[in-house]
RNA sequence: GGAGAAGUACCCAAGUGGCUGAAGGGGCUCCCCUGCUAAGGGAGUAGAUCGUGUAAGCGGUGCGAGGGUUCAAAUCCCUCCUUCUCCGCCA
């Protein structure tokens, strides 16, 4: 969510870089006119209540006095009948300009690309070289039902489509990468290890951004207000929901494994094989709670932490910096970082890092005091987060990146202790 | 799921309609006393948010959340949430 002051001083220039996202703006024109509206019925209403308190003052003397109060009671019963009338009036303006808030996306950086679609994103640095086969390289769900440690029909049989069984070694790669990169991030990276709830509340969804806007791409339990979690962004990041923390505590740095829920509308027909497009998958999350003058600083040492995943799985990656009409709703600058998939000749996102700024913080009321000594007012944080990384595709593009003309897979060597020390999965 | 109890400021806690826009403790900050420490004395201490103003300020909100009754609500009524105890169920 945006500043209701910054909005309102800035109205023009905010007008023009929300332009850039390609976004319909016709919501954002009513903002004048309902910020007008709210301040000019709280002036209102203030002063009668301002009376009607001061004047219950008198009434409660005159009444231990045993005095007669009946004028003044009679008036305030028609000051608390006009209050009433325009308190409900104020309510119904606030709810509009709250909803009106929450569906203005974020500012973009002044970093961030102008552009209009993916074809605008512009590519930052690429690592890694692309394999050479001698032999004709199969797509992941070929190789991996011929391995048998995916199974896709069952689990379309069981559910529907959008799923997977994992099994036996293809199982075993999975929680091995989940570990693997649980463990790098604590370790090396310093980030502190988080196992999230999989459902949260409305308000949860509406801190971080999914809500009201993106409704129809959560799954929802139909006997509570909760939603499966689309990623643990969103219980992490609401984590420190109404919380003031200490700027000494901060930067605050925490690393989440959880499986991630996504209805997909929107997406039937696109990648309908394999485990690029599920509707269940499981993802390493980190989230980044930084003071705002660091946070850029903070961004790149955060798509850094998820590079190095795909450094040391060998994995060939590029980052792009995604324009101003690719950015994400809550995002003011976002690097994706995409992996080589053979079989789609071409890269796929595989990370998605993300600076929200303030607009998170703001939505969810996370903030900060510098020095909790002082009287000073507190501050919004700015919060990130970036996958590190999604596991389905990580298996995805190990499968692609490693297998080998008999159709086997060797195991990249920094996840071998995590494997039992397998060093190829092979037909059996 | 059933039955009870409770939610007041950083913490504990008093408070059944108007001098409580929140007593009293603890803690914290500052000061005094004391050779040091311990003990003692004094003062201060609602965080937050909204409106208004260049600003000191002024005003609104605020006792788990949201409604309601009333001229007036921490206090009365309704709904919800959370915590605790017991029972049931369950991994």
């Amino acid at each position: 969510m945006l500043d209701l002051k910054f909005v309102r001083e800035n109205y023009d220039d905010i007008k023009a870089k929300l332009a850039n996202r390609g976004e319909d703006l016709s919501d954002f024109d009513k903002f004048q006119g309902y910020d007008g509206k709210r301040r000019e019925l709280i002036k209102k209403v203030e002063v009668l209540k301002a009376r009607r308190n001061e004047v219950s003052q008198d009434i409660a003397k005159k009444k231990r006095a045993k005095e007669d109060a009946d004028d003044l009671i009679k008036e305030m019963r028609e000051v608390g009948d006009e209050v009433k009338v325009l308190d409900e009036e104020l309510r119904r303006v606030e709810v509009d300009l709250q909803q009106l808030m929450l569906a203005i996306p974020n500012i973009p950086h002044e970093s961030t690309p102008v552009g209009a679609d993916e074809d605008d994103n512009v590519e930052i640095r690429k690592w890694g070289d692309v394999p050479q086969f001698d032999f004709e390289p199969k797509p992941h769900w070929d190789l991996a039902t011929e391995l048998g440690i995916l199974d896709f029909e069952r689990a379309a049989k069981v559910t529907g489509s959008r799923f997977v069984f994992y099994k036996g070694l293809g199982a075993r790669l999975e929680r091995a990468l989940i570990n693997f990169m649980m463990d790098l991030h604590q370790e090396e990276h310093g980030y502190t290890e988080m196992l999230p709830p999989y459902l949260v509340n409305r308000t949860s969804m509406t801190g971080t951004g999914q809500l009201p806007k993106f409704e129809e791409d959560a799954f929802k339990i139909r006997e509570e207000d909760y939603f499966l979690i689309p990623t643990a962004e969103v219980p992490v990041t609401n984590y420190y929901r109404d919380d003031i923390l200490t700027g000494d505590e901060l930067p605050k740095a925490y690393v989440a494994y959880s499986a991630c829920f996504r209805s997909e509308a929107g997406s039937a027909g696109r990648d309908t094989r394999g485990l690029i497009r599920q509707h269940q998958f499981n993802k390493v999350e980190l989230v980044r709670f930084v003071k705002p003058e660091d946070s850029y600083n903070e961004l790149e040492k955060l798509t850094g932490h998820a590079e190095k995943v795909l450094q040391l799985l060998g994995l060939p990656y590029r980052v792009l910096s995604m324009c101003t009409g690719d950015l994400g709703f809550t995002a003011a600058k976002k690097y994706d970082l995409e992996v080589w998939i053979p079989s789609y000749e071409t890269y796929r996102e595989i990370s998605s890092c993300s600076n929200f700024e303030d607009y998170q913080a703001r939505r969810a009321n996370i903030r900060f005091r510098r020095d909790p000594k002082s009287k000073q007012k507190p501050e919004f944080v700015h919060t990130m987060n970036g996958s590190g990384l999604a596991i389905g595709r990580t298996v995805a593009a190990i499968l692609e990146n490693y297998q080998q003309a008999d159709g086997s897979i060797v195991i990249p060597e920094v996840l071998r202790p995590y494997m039992r020390n397998v060093e190829k999965i092979e037909v059996k």
